[in-house]
DNA sequence: GGTAAGCCTGTACCTGGGTATCGGTTGCAA
DNA sequence: TTGCAACCGATACCCAGGTACAGGCTTACC
């Protein structure tokens, strides 16, 4: 048990062992604005203050609702200057409309797959059976799928 | 109207725009096999039949429906050489089950949305609200969801 | 034969979220 | 004091699916 500086510091790799994530990923946080310059060693290692596991917790509790870097590096910086804003949960509605938009997406696509599927296509490219769905219809009207 | 080798031969720009697609995106496809290398001009000119255009219009639809490019190349190709196979439906309902997973996924994170916009979260960091969803359950628990 | 548009190859760049590698220091314990 | 793990900064690379640019050649039409 190491207690380098003072008494409750810890070294990068300590705390990415336990925020479960790779020590890069520290710095790669650190140059994006989502967490702060962390203090020094004489040497010049970093020495984080225990709170920084939380808040990679939390980082990582953000992404996973769908936000972006960018998006939770804006939300911990509206969080921390000034009075508690209703920022979060506006942008946790447009979130959600992001999210059914996407969910919609995925259900016409659903629907082109199930029709593919119960036409008995056999090729994308010289298709035999009757009332091939492939070349047509909805598959050409919507926006690229994968991305936002 | 050009009819620059044979009769009816097109020329890249003109396959472009007929398709709807990027110039350089006729050779990106080239290189990665999704079209075939085409004749060329005395001079070097790429020389496209016109079926061409009707190939990237089906390229552009397995796109929407979720393929990615390697995979379409995989169906074309099976496609083209021998009896035309089951592959398609089969590579068809295993994408179904890539969407219904994916589709789950928002579901989870729509609903821990709802649950932070419903329990008035007003910060990732310092929230005040009370039993506060943020740093717990189920968003901890799946994997990152804006990836397959 | 002039001129402009279009095409050629090769290479670099973009987004987003990291990961890996290099060569050189520091920290700490035996 | 010496040995090794951990750390440092800088830079390059990864995925997919393209897009952009540079510098030079071809083609088409007048």
């Amino acid at each position: 048990m190491r207690r380098d500086l003072d008494g409750s510091y810890l070294r990068s790799g300590q705390v990415a062992r336990q925020a479960g994530v790779n020590p890069q990923t520290l710095r790669y946080y650190e140059r994006r604005g989502l967490i702060a310059e962390p203090a020094r060693s004489p040497g010049g290692h970093r020495a984080y203050p225990p709170e920084t596991v939380t808040l990679l917790t939390v980082i990582k509790a953000a992404q996973r609702l769908g936000f972006t870097l960018d998006e939770v590096a804006e939300l911990i910086d509206t969080g921390r200057r000034g009075h508690p804003s209703r920022d979060l949960r506006a942008r946790a509605q447009a979130k959600i409309a992001e999210v059914d938009a996407r969910i919609a997406d995925l259900t016409t696509i659903r629907t082109a797959l199930t029709r593919v599927v119960t036409a008995g296509c056999d090729s994308l490219t010289n298709c035999t059976c009757p009332d091939c769905p492939l070349p047509y219809a909805d598959l050409a009207t919507f926006r690229a799928p994968e991305e936002d």
